[in-house]
DNA sequence: TCGGAAAAATTGGTCAACCAATTTTATAAA
DNA sequence: TTTATAAAATTGGTTGACCAATTTTTCCGA
């Protein structure tokens, strides 16, 4: 990862000039080389320059302001979108575990008939997956998004497709995902997802929140598991405990 | 909202081809028109359109392959970034009134001293705001952010900035914003975050759990208080239900 | 008819020049 | 000296031309 060739030059730029703003005690409000400036100090065209800019501004490092100059951005900003956006899977898990517990649970007072259809229907699509052995990722994704649509809250809807997006550029989860979606384990889940959507039927809150808590504890513990073999990959991932059965 | 003429150009033109995008039935893979093609059919030069690209390719939603064309990204990250960023009021506080309570009574049994003394530090900031009568949104935010960072999971820590990001987003949310921290609302605020940390203080779980539940439902009661007037502006954001006291 | 090399066309990449908004400086009147 | 105004310099905004990688087409030999 030190010297992509694929990477697009804008991009170099930027990541150049973001650890120039992060190293060289720019302050929030500090004026930021001009364009022309960059380019000629760099050697390259100032359109270069200005991608790069861009970029920074997509990202919240700078505040492009014409006839005026480039400014860095507000602190606030900055930390939001220079955080961290590779996570662990066991921090990831716990998370699920504490939002996607809490939306079964309000999602059974919630529900529709139209919704468990839907939900009838993808755990069908799930146990097809299993019996010609092919693969179901998608399915066990929409699974736990239909419930939280069940929900009707988009910002509960947005905040677990967040969840799915951040495990899928988990560089950690790359690793795990052949393993965990073993066969022998995906029955597991089937039949996870089977007692989540009988709480479901039965509008029965604190059932279906605790079937969603146990789902993602039985994840937790077989991902456990498989880290147990002494996988070296697992440095830097601390462990993290469950949170408590709700 | 509907012409900023502060936005820059190269976003309006991203939007644009943004939405042709979700609306014109562009499948993962497909090819997406060059940047000559584009520029031509807008009547405007390549380096806006290469510029709106680029803004598109971080976003997610295209892939630039040089000598070959722009592509339509994998469809996961798409429907993630289309999807509507304006959410309403009340969705927003159910969403954190399931997520928000839920960490609180997780933070319980994860807080450190540190965080309690942070926690001291930020609400005594809350006090003197008041006092002097200036703006304390910020220490607010503060708060709320802390007892995310007390369970040391950096997936919620983020989860609870995306909903207060999604509600400084919200074009609801900026008409309601001065109302909602009047004077006299926000002495109530104070109280109801007091009683939040004398919970955490002494790692009571439930309690904590409860008391940020019923601060947000607080602020629930308010907002649906001022939105009695019979203000039209709340045409459109349908009343949302409390989640269920846990 | 097929295969592969060469040539042409297409595409994104880069550049230098010019345009327009803003800021700074110079100037003159009060 | 102060202030209002205009000119100049600075800055980002936009454009068209040219470069280089890739793909497609052409064409020749087996």
């Amino acid at each position: 990862m030190t010297s992509d060739d694929s990477k697009r030059r804008y991009q170099e730029i930027a990541e150049l000039l973001a650890r120039r703003i992060a190293e060289e005690g720019y302050k929030p409000g500090d004026k930021f080389p001009t364009e022309r400036q960059i380019s000629m100090e760099m050697g390259i065209s100032r359109s270069l320059v200005r991608e790069a800019f861009i970029v920074l501004e997509i990202e919240g490092y700078l505040d492009v302001r014409k006839g005026s100059g480039s400014y860095v951005a507000d602190g606030e900003k900055i930390s939001l979108n220079v955080q961290k956006s590779d996570f662990g899977p066991f921090e990831l898990l716990q998370a699920r575990q504490l939002l996607e517990s809490s939306i079964a649970g309000f999602a059974a007072t919630t529900i529709t008939k139209n919704d468990i259809i839907r939900l009838r229907e993808t755990l069908e699509l799930e146990r097809k997956a299993i019996e010609n052995g092919t693969e179901d990722y998608l399915a066990d994704r929409q699974f736990h998004l239909l419930i939280a649509e069940a929900t009707q809250n988009s910002v509960l809807v947005a905040q677990v497709e967040d969840l799915w997006t951040k495990r899928e550029n988990s560089s950690m989860w790359a690793r795990l995902h052949d393993r965990i979606f073993d066969l022998s384990y995906r029955t597991r889940w089937l039949d996870d997802h089977a007692i989540i959507l009988e709480a479901l039927r039965h509008r029965d809150s604190d059932r279906a929140r605790h079937a969603m808590w146990q789902h993602l504890e039985n994840v937790r513990l077989t991902l456990l598991e498989l880290s147990d073999v002494g996988d070296p990959e697992f440095d830097g991932y601390l462990y993290t405990p469950a949170v408590a059965s709700p």
